[in-house]
DNA sequence: ATGAAAGCGCTAACAG
DNA sequence: CTGTTAGCGCTTTCAT
C-alpha cells in the first residue's frame, strides 16, 4: 500500500550513530557536535526521513503534537472564515496543524466534538464564539492548556481571551441612529445561545435608555443564522411594526435578509427604514443600499488568538492574557434621517 | 497541569481483566463474552476513559488515526467554505477529525504543508482545486490512499475524483450571451495556476468558435483572487475595450469587483455590458444587478468527496471513483440584449 | 474467552 | 559528546 516508512532507527543505522543522537540532531538539542549534526541531517535528508508526529506525541505524553483545534459555530459564515484566515498564516509559518471543528451552532455538538478531539492529544484549543455553558468550558479548560476563547469572555488560569466590546459597538450604532433623528428603533437579534447577540442586545437597551427612548418588547426579534431565516422571520415582523423607523441588526447576513424583505414589501431603505448592522463582511458593501455596519476586526481576532496560542505553547510558563478589540462603526448608505423623502426601493 | 490520563491499563485493573480484553470491548471485536464487555464498558465509562487516538495510530502503524486532511486554496472564498460545509456533516457524524490546510493559492505551500501533514499519519486527503503539478500529485498519491481530488482531474489508483464540467458550464454561459445577441464577448480569467480557470477558458474559446465569433487575445484578462484585484485590473481593461458588449467572468467575486469598476466608469450593467460569471455564491444574488452565473454544486462536491473518502476508509478494498457533477446556468439581471436602452448606472 | 508478549517511532532520564 | 534503558498507550500476534 505504501512504502515502508523511514524511521529514526534507519537514519541512526545509516549515519552510524545511536537513535538518540539522531533525535538530538533533528530537534536541534544541545549535546552534539556540529559535525555529527550536519552528517545526520544530511543522511536524514537523503533517506527522506520525516519524524512521526504521532510517535512524538506519544513519547511526549501528550505535550507536543504540534496540533491544535479551532472550533467555529459554522464555517459557512464569512465572519468565521475571516477569523480562520487570521489564524492560518502564523500556524502555517510555524508548521503547526489545525483541526477544524464546525459545531453547527449547537452547544452539545461543540462539547462532544471537543471531547473527541482530546483523544488526539491536541496541544491547545481556540474556540470561537463558544455556545457552551461556563461549566462545560471550565471542564474543558481543566483538561487542556491553553484554551483561547475568541469572542467569549471566560476567566480561567488556562484560558486566554480575545474579546470584542460588543455592547459598545451596538451603542455606537444606536447613537448614530439617534443622531440621525430616529426615536423608534427595533433590534433583530441572533440565536438565543449567542453571547454576542446578548451583549449587543444589552448595548442596544443601554443606548436607548441613555437617549431617553422607549423600547417595546415586541421590537426585538430573534432569527436564525441564515439569510433566508432572517428574510422569512423579518417579513411579518416588519409588517407588524410600521412604527419603527430604524433597526439595529445583529449581523450583515441578517441585514441582507431584511433588505430583501423590505424590497418585497416596498419599504424604502433608508428612505422609510434605516438599517445598521454588525460585522462588516464583504457583502455589507456590495448590497444595495450598502450597509452601515459595526466593523468587527475578525482577521485580527483570529491572528491575536493564534499568536497567544503559539506563544503559550512555546513558553509554557506564559500566562494567558485578555485582549480587547474595539469595533468601529462604518457609515454607508443604509442609514439616514427618518421620513426623508425617497421612493420605495422597487 | 492536567489530570493524569486514564489509560487502558487503568480500566483493565479496575475491571479485573487484561488490557487486551478491554481493547476487545472498546473496539467491539469478537472473542469476548457479552457480560464481560458490558462490565468493561461500564467501568470505562465511570473512569472517564477515552482511548488515545495517538497511541492507536502508532500501534496501527499509521493505519487508522480517524483523521484526514482537507486542502483548500483559500478559506476566505465562500466557494471553499461551502465545499468544507459539505465535507463536515458526515465527518462529524462518523467521528472523524479534519486537518484544515489553506495554501494561499500557492502550489509550493500546498506541497510543503501536505508533506508536513504526512508526519501526522493522516488516513487520507481531500484536495480541493489543487494547484500542484501532476508529478507532485503522483508523489503524494504514492504515499497515501485514498486521496480525493475535488475539482481537479487526476488519474491514479489511489485517487478519487469529484469533477465539475467547467468547460461545459462556461459554454452554456457563452451560448446564453450569444442568444441574447452578443458578438464581442471578453473573458475575465482567474489565476494562471487555476485549472478551473483554464478549463473555463477552453469552454469560452470553444463556444465562441462554435458560434462563429472571433476572439481577440486582448479580450482575455487574468486577475487575482480578491475582489479588489478584479476591480483594479478590470478598470483599465474595460476602458481599453469599449468594443465588448459582454463578459464571461471566472467567478462571482471577480464579477462583483467588475461591477464596482463599471459603476465608477458609468458603464451600465446590463445596459451597455452584460456580465455572466461562475460559482453562484451568496453575493451573486445580492449585488445589484444580481448576477447571471453558472451554479457550481459546491456543497455537493464536498459531500460526495467525503462520502468516497469515508467509504474507502471503511473498506480498504474499494476502488476510487470518478464522479462528474453538472453545472447549471442561473439567469439573473446582469445579462441582457446588447445595446438595449438603459442609462449608465450612476 | 482471555492473557502475555512484542512492538509501533519517538523522547526523557540516566549512564558513560 | 554519545549511547543505553525505559517507557508513552495501544493493537497485534500468539498462547492458554
Amino acid at each position: 500500500m505504501k512504502d515502508k516508512r523511514v524511521t529514526i532507527d534507519d537514519v541512526a543505522a545509516a549515519a552510524g550513530v545511536s537513535r538518540q543522537t539522531v533525535s538530538r540532531a533533528i530537534n536541534d538539542l544541545p549535546g552534539i557536535s556540529i559535525a555529527t549534526r550536519e552528517r545526520i541531517l544530511t543522511t536524514a535528508q537523503q533517506l527522506g526521513y520525516r519524524p512521526s508526529g504521532i510517535a512524538r506525541g506519544l513519547a511526549n505524553a501528550g505535550q507536543r503534537t504540534r496540533t491544535f483545534g479551532v472550533v467555529v459555530p459554522t464555517i459557512d459564515n464569512e465572519f468565521y472564515a475571516a477569523v480562520l484566515h487570521g489564524i492560518k498564516d502564523l500556524t502555517s509559518a510555524r508548521d503547526y496543524h489545525v483541526f477544524l471543528v464546525d459545531t453547527n451552532e449547537d452547544p452539545a455538538t461543540e462539547y462532544r466534538r471537543i471531547q473527541s478531539l482530546f483523544s488526539l492529544w491536541i496541544d491547545g484549543l481556540i474556540i470561537c464564539s463558544s455556545r457552551m455553558e461556563d461549566q462545560q468550558l471550565a471542564e474543558i479548560c481543566s483538561q487542556l492548556r491553553p484554551v483561547i476563547l475568541l469572542n467569549r469572555e471566560f476567566i480561567h488560569p488556562h484560558a486566554g481571551n480575545v474579546l470584542i466590546d460588543d455592547a459598545e459597538g451596538t451603542e455606537s450604532a444606536v447613537r448614530h441612529l439617534v443622531e440621525c433623528g430616529h426615536k423608534r428603533i427595533g433590534m433583530i437579534l441572533g440565536m438565543p445561545v449567542s453571547r454576542s447577540s446578548e451583549n449587543r442586545r444589552q448595548g442596544y437597551l443601554r443606548a436607548m435608555h441613555q437617549a431617553g427612548l422607549p423600547v417595546e418588547p415586541g421590537w426585538m426579534l430573534h432569527t436564525g443564522a441564515q439569510l433566508d431565516a432572517a428574510y422569512t422571520a423579518g417579513k411579518p415582523y416588519l409588517q407588524a411594526h410600521p412604527e419603527l423607523t430604524a433597526l439595529v441588526v445583529y449581523n450583515d447576513v441578517r441585514a441582507a435578509g431584511l433588505l430583501r424583505a423590505c424590497a418585497e414589501l416596498g419599504i424604502a431603505v433608508p428612505g422609510r427604514l434605516s438599517l445598521a448592522s454588525h460585522d462588516n463582511i464583504t457583502l455589507a458593501s456590495l448590497v444595495t443600499p450598502s450597509l452601515t455596519t459595526v466593523d468587527i476586526p475578525k482577521y485580527e481576532m483570529g491572528r491575536r488568538g493564534a499568536v497567544m496560542m503559539l506563544d503559550m505553547l512555546t513558553d509554557r510558563r506564559l500566562q494567558p492574557e485578555t485582549i480587547r478589540l474595539t469595533p468601529r462603526l462604518v457609515e454607508r448608505e443604509s442609514t439616514a434621517t427618518p421620513n426623508a423623502k425617497g421612493a420605495p426601493i422597487q
